[in-house]
RNA sequence: GGCGUGGUGGCAGAGUGGUCUAAUGCGCGGGAUUGCAAAUCCCGUAUUUCGUCGGUUCGAAUCCGACCCACGCCUCCA
């Protein structure tokens, strides 16, 4: 079974499949570098790393591309305002974006190109447009792709007819474009710019936005590759720009398939400054969450609808990861304790998933976790009921569904207390053996507020940080 | 104004013509257990009900129409 995806351009589920018949190019609109990415950001990430899982997991290898945007006018203003060189100012909010992919048990990209890296390639791709009579040099200086020159313009957001109103709309003429939807390829200098200028056939300056995808795809996966990822913001106007300056520059289709990820909400909204919602992952850590309880929050809806995140959704994480670290343990137990499959290994064996297949069936088709988590839990149910029943295959089968929603699981042995606790703990085992409750709850009191909950066992107690 | 998406139990969220008296999780209620708890386990948890009203159909949460409501996009926002 493949895996299926809803594809943007024919507005239909396409199965994915690699064009060289041996791995998937797919690129991803990465995040731009100049403060921490929000949940929002991530819900698009997460989706797409559980899209690549999917696939590795089902023996289709990945060449995943995902840029990082570290030249744009966010990160020249803020970088500016800061006093930092851009340079500085992006490599810091690069590592921490790396820091925050990390806890989040995202896989890295195999390339992760920056966009100030490749000025030359970008350079070059107008240059070719120049030369095709799809770009030209505007009295301000830029350079600005022409899009009527360009009559496939709109098909991969339909928005032709949304386009020209938009634009008329708009009588402002701050730029000095031909038409109104016409897109810069090359921004020129301006003093705010400071040194973070670079020179061109065209004079000093800087790439457009849209450009620098294009460039970084094509060089790392070719004119033409497989799947091309991103927010559904992107759809329009980004996307649509890409599509056109790719294949006005090559004569060929730039990527094959589109997926683009809804929203997430946020109590109900957007999220939005005004309304204080824009969690990033350090917000959500400093109430005392957990990263894997956020990223299971965040798959807990189907990416092409909004999902409406709530502490509560959040707080309901908690308990489905411990449920399944327990599981996780029992069938390990129940399958003779072998050796647990590393993730590389079940990409290149593709294992038979025992009860859990239909979890995983439910990946392959549209990526829909939350049915894959129903499946998930269903199967679950079942082998908590009659573990005397579990196969070798459902535990790989658990395995599998771990590794492709990219789930850590917290520790479930006891985290071993510092050895004053274990004096308190010892001293209320003593009084309930000697029935002196009302000494037993003061000790469970102490021991509580040192943030340590004591359950008691036959003959001992276990303690557990609270 | 234009375009679009969605309205399913306390919450989240599957299900897109019949096996739906609607998956799954959280929560909640009851029970077992416990000195009392915690943890764990068991059971229950949508008044033929899926925004409202009509229609199509042998049959609809699922298709069609109208209406109401919510949300989103149309600005270099994932």
């Amino acid at each position: 079974m493949n895996l299926r995806i809803h594809d943007t351009l024919t507005d239909s589920l396409q199965d994915v499949l690699p064009a060289d018949g041996k791995r998937v190019g797919f690129y991803c609109c990465g995040p731009t570098v100049y403060a921490a990415a929000h949940i929002g950001n991530f819900r698009t990430f997460v989706v797409q790393d559980i899209f690549r899982r999917a696939l590795e997991l089902s023996g289709t290898p990945v060449k995943h591309v995902r840029n990082l945007t570290n030249v744009d006018d966010k990160t020249i203003r803020e970088s500016q305002a800061q006093g930092q060189s851009l340079q500085a100012f992006t490599g810091y909010w690069t590592e921490k974006f790396h820091a925050d992919c990390e806890a989040l048990n995202l896989l890295r990209p195999q390339i992760e190109p920056g966009a100030v890296e490749h000025i030359a390639e970008q350079i070059a791709l107008i240059q070719t447009l120049m030369d095709k009579g799809h770009a030209y040099q505007a009295g301000d200086g830029s350079v600005y792709f022409r899009v009527e020159s360009f009559p496939a313009y709109g098909r991969l957001s339909r928005v032709q007819e949304r386009e020209l109103t938009t634009a008329t709309a708009q009588s402002d003429d701050e730029y000095d474009r031909d038409s109104l939807s016409d897109f810069a390829l090359w921004k020129a200098a301006k003093p705010e710019d400071g040194p973070n200028v670079w020179e061109s056939p065209w004079g000093k300056g800087r790439p457009g936005w849209h450009l620098e995808c294009s460039a970084m795809s094509m060089k790392y996966l070719g004119p033409s590759f497989d799947v091309h990822s991103g927010g559904i913001d992107l759809t329009f106007p980004h996307h649509e720009n890409e599509i056109a300056q790719s294949e006005a520059c090559t004569g060929e289709t730039f990527a094959r398939l589109w997926f683009h990820v809804v929203h997430l909400m946020v109590d109900g909204h957007k999220m939005s400054k005004s309304l204080g919602n824009m969690y990033t992952l350090e917000d959500l850590r400093a109430k005392g969450y957990r990263p894997e309880e956020v990223r299971y929050a965040l798959i807990a809806g189907h990416y092409r609808k909004h999902l409406n995140f709530t502490m509560a959704s959040l707080d309901a994480a908690r308990p489905n990861l411990q449920r399944l670290a327990k599981l996780e343990k029992q069938l390990h137990q129940a399958a003779g304790t072998p050796k647990r499959p590393p993730y590389g290994v079940l990409c290149k064996t593709r294992p038979d998933c025992g009860r859990f297949s239909p979890a995983f069936e439910a990946l392959l088709e549209n990526l829909n976790v939350p049915r894959a988590l129903g499946e998930l839990f269903k199967a679950a149910g079942e082998l908590e009921k009659a573990p005397q029943s579990v196969t070798a295959e459902d535990y790989t089968g658990l395995v599998v569904m771990l590794e492709a929603l990219g789930l850590r699981l917290p520790e479930v042995e006891a985290v071993t207390a510092p050895e004053e606790i274990h004096v308190l703990a010892r001293a209320r085992l003593e009084a309930r053996k000697n029935k002196d409750w009302a000494r037993s709850d003061e000790l469970r009191d102490q021991l509580s507020a040192r943030g340590w909950a004591v359950k008691d066992a036959k003959d001992g107690y276990e303690l557990e940080p609270v």
